[in-house]
DNA sequence: AATGATTTTGATAACGTTGTCATTGACAGC
DNA sequence: GCTGTCAATGACAACGTTATCAAAATCATT
């Protein structure tokens, strides 16, 4: 509680944390007994006994409602709501197979986009009634397919990737799960099932051209030189060629560790390569670092060097002059993924199964 | 697959993703058959029967593996193995009334600081044969509320806050499951159970002392007007009441949406008052707002304002001149709790239920 | 060799739910 | 009134595991 002293060092000192009382207990000293904590936990049995029915229609009551008859489905309401009964997933998930969980694998935690896109799924989902859940698997094969076995055990209602599986392995226990799978962030020719992504190749031609019309014709690209990264080079490299655009360089990283990585990418370049108009990478923390890099450097952005990056960067947008970047939505992303889940777990007969995302230019001046 | 015909708008691509074959059927046509996939997952009667003993003992052998005699524990291992045998984590969860899902519940996914957190975590945890999964609460009572229902459904093994617990009937509900329950990121006095958390109080204290040593004397506040923020104001203007400093203006904003705000939070206190030496940001995001609205006014860091955040943000460090924060290390505490928890969990009976951890000021020349 | 202590194993019965099938009752058509 | 149809309900038996307790096997001790 800092009753200081001196101006030494500050001794130990407890926060003093709000707590907040329980609505019901303040409002009144409400007078009934016992409802507050039940002991143990209520089962389905115990409602059906205080609301006369059997077990299996109170099941029921809760499931489909529709099948009950109205005057019993109000005295089990009434019983569930007395004896605070919630359902006991497990058990559930033990006899019918399935369960209300909603399993999303991200490769990476920390990433700004997938944060947004698993946000904004997370949103619609939770709306529907469905736990949803987010484990990592840290852009490695070995962490995959420890997940995609932990699914193999768990039967989710639906799994989504944040990212699409390549191993091949992993794709056979995907599909063999009978559940939903939702493939993220790429548009392959054969997803396992469904799909809500954008063409990283085209993002990468896309990126040459809009380089092509700023008038440069000199560049470089930046980037990882697997999975995603290496499909946006792929299509990078093409339209570069086809717009006769020269690309002086390629720098190619095997994992983006933070800001001073794209930093030393950018001095590499420009240490062996001296004509330069602009450089593309393929995602918005290289960008940054080139950005910041640049301005060290004495290099205007983006009169002496333009710079595009890939990606939604809330902060490259406000750093001066404002990262140009090549992009999706994120969060509709997940929102459409979230969306198109719902409609397959609620049993609906037009699936909608595939959905391609549109890139894109979010221009802030930096090419 | 892009084969342009011409430069203009790029035709439908696909993305040629890698696929990755099965690294047993490439390797030489294994001519076992059959075992590829298990059309009915093995149960533990089906390796029991496999390797002529009973389920209970296979049970044991996969649990408690030294109570079994090393005969029986080698045939049950190569049953399970020819079987693909992997627990039913459903049955196992309903009849132990435990399971190995760790719960882990952020109240922002977005946020870097809990994402350092959560994902160290995680490594700790998985490591040792748990499931770590993420929820979200979104900084909304209701939303834990409904979050902490459905913990008391699913009885993982643990559970874990980025935050620490506020509303009493939630409190009550968390020490009603008689499962290891971890907060964070602050010191309450009355932890529902264990804690590795700092002091937000003396957070404001320590950042008040930075600023005095420093040589500035009229200063600022900016951060949010709730919980850990409120912490944080409180021991900043405790100091700098101690130490004669005089504290000119407090920015309280309600959520911190983004760069925006702090920009905007710099321009508010600017106008209103002239005599300013620095600023404390309750968060990084807010900090970064302010660097950069002060470059853009021309006011000149830390010359003419100082400014410090709290957190210890990677891009904060980067751009010049360098963000001074004050904060603590998250993954030190994501890994810290996941250790602790493990050893509880293990069933230790030496338990620390309660870490502090240190702050530490990163000094990189914006004050 | 007999006794007791200890380790190792197994039989049985749950955990709480839901799938399956059977039963009851209500109502229409003959 | 009798039959057939359909809706509403219930009985029963699982799902795959583990807790509990009892039995068997092993070992150490006298």
């Amino acid at each position: 509680m800092g009753n200081d002293s001196e101006a030494g060092l500050a001794t130990f000192v407890y926060d003093e944390v709000v707590r907040i009382p329980d609505a019901r207990s303040s409002n009144q000293s409400d007078p009934r007994e016992g409802s507050e904590l039940p002991a143990q936990r209520a089962s389905l049995a115990d409602v059906a006994r205080l609301a006369d029915v059997s077990p299996i229609t109170v099941s029921r009551a809760l499931r489909n409602p529709e099948r009950v008859r109205a005057d019993k489905r109000h005295r089990i309401q009434l019983a569930v709501e007395q004896t605070g009964y919630s359902i006991n997933p497990y058990a559930s998930a033990l006899k019918s197979g399935r369960s209300n969980i909603v399993l999303a694998f991200a490769s990476n935690m920390l990433s700004e986009q997938f944060s947004l896109a698993l946000q904004a799924c997370a949103e619609v989902l939770e709306k529907a009634g469905f736990l949803f859940l987010v484990g990592q698997t840290s852009y490695s094969y070995e962490r995959e397919t420890a997940a995609i076995r932990s699914l193999h055990a768990m039967k989710p209602a639906a799994v989504m990737f944040t990212g699409v599986i390549e191993l091949q392995a992993n794709r056979e226990i995907l599909r063999g799960l009978n559940i939903p799978i939702m493939e993220t962030w790429a548009l392959p020719k054969d997803p396992i099932d469904m799909l809500v992504g954008f063409s990283n190749t085209e993002a990468g031609q896309l990126a040459a051209e809009v380089l092509f019309k700023k008038g440069h014709r000199k560049v470089a690209y930046i980037g990882r030189r697997s999975g995603r990264g290496a499909l946006r080079l792929q299509g990078f490299r093409q339209r570069c060629a086809a717009l006769g655009m020269k690309l002086v360089g390629e720098v190619l990283v095997n994992e983006v560790t933070g800001l001073s990585k794209g930093r030393a990418c950018l001095s590499a370049i420009i240490e062996n390569q001296a004509e330069l108009d602009a450089v593309f990478c393929s995602n918005d923390v290289l960008a940054l670092g080139c950005l910041i890099e640049a301005r060290r450097l004495g290099i205007s952005v983006p009169t002496d060097l333009g710079i595009l990056g890939f990606g939604e960067s809330d902060i490259a947008a406000e750093i001066p002059p404002g990262l140009t970047t090549i992009g999706i939505d994120s969060a509709r992303l997940g929102r459409d993924a979230g969306e198109m889940l719902i409609a397959r777990l609620s049993g609906e007969t037009v699936e909608q199964k595939l959905r391609r995302l549109d890139l894109v230019v979010n221009d802030r001046g930096s090419v």
